[in-house]
DNA sequence: CTACACCTTAGAGTTGCTCTAAGGTCAAGC
DNA sequence: GCTTGACCTTAGAGCAACTCTAAGGTGTAG
């Protein structure tokens, strides 16, 4: 199994897994008699891991380590490995949709906004003045 | 106003301001006798826009073009300028925040997967065998 | 006069790719 | 045997959007 054939179907791309390899993330896979990479079963599914661990949107840095016990440890160590990371990543991803939803809540609010808005207003205040602006602009000060 | 208070009030930090600026994203305001960054109400009002627009999660590049209107264009084109990057914003918010469902509610369930698999299932298979790899690892071929 | 907190710039580091350049390899067709 | 085209290899540049560092200048309070 060559390169490409791995890469379609654990849907990394070459360019991916060889970045991967380089930041120490993959292990090396054997290399036939010239030079390509040859992946034997082993680590074509630990790219699948890989690929599987970015879509839960696991950062890199908690990959590297999952994948290391996955490759030489047991069982029960990459479940321990992952049952932590994983608890931890729920939180920041739960963190992080609740600033989309925000943000996006935000957003349809004011599409309808300058909707309502068409053709008054439109003379010529500036920047300090002008309506929309005022709508969108962060407010002032401290209070975050 | 100088940059440390501009920046408090607007809350970007000094850094972000001084790379927006560099990246033609702000224009640049006047200067003190020594060199110093002195921040107008026009100028302060487009900092406080762009943190606004960063908020909504637009791009810088959709940032750029919307302070530029702001900041020397009309109150009608501003309105013009936003109307058709929200949008577009809105739907890239949108398949972003269905992406990170996806990955949280699969990511829930291998946690609680994961708890009710404790003690059974530790013995040595490798990562083609191992049941909790299996769970996670992204499925074969093509179809994505 | 000496701290100390601020300001300035250019530039490096971060994360996770993505792409390019320059070159080597291989299988098929003529 | 030879060309064509699709693959493979590496090192390294470029992207977004910051964030921080280094090295130096300034301003204010005690």
């Amino acid at each position: 199994m060559n390169i490409q054939e791995a890469a379609a179907a654990s849907r990394l791309s070459p360019h991916t897994i060889r970045y991967y390899e380089r930041q120490g993330i993959l292990p090396q896979p054997p290399r036939g008699p010239n030079g390509y990479r040859r992946y034997t079963k082993k680590h074509f599914a630990t790219l699948r891991l890989a690929n599987g661990l970015r879509e839960l949107e696991l950062p890199l840095s908690d990959v590297a380590p999952i994948l290391l016990v996955a490759h030489d440890g047991t069982c029960g160590e990459v479940r321990e490995s992952m049952a932590s990371t994983f608890a931890r990543t729920l939180s920041d991803l739960d963190a992080r949709i609740e600033e989309l939803e925000r943000a996006r809540s935000h957003l349809s609010g004011l599409v309808r906004g300058l909707r309502s808005m068409r053709p008054r207003d439109v003379e010529v205040p500036g920047v300090e003045a002008c309506e929309c602006v005022r709508m969108v602009a962060a407010r002032d000060g401290a209070p975050s």
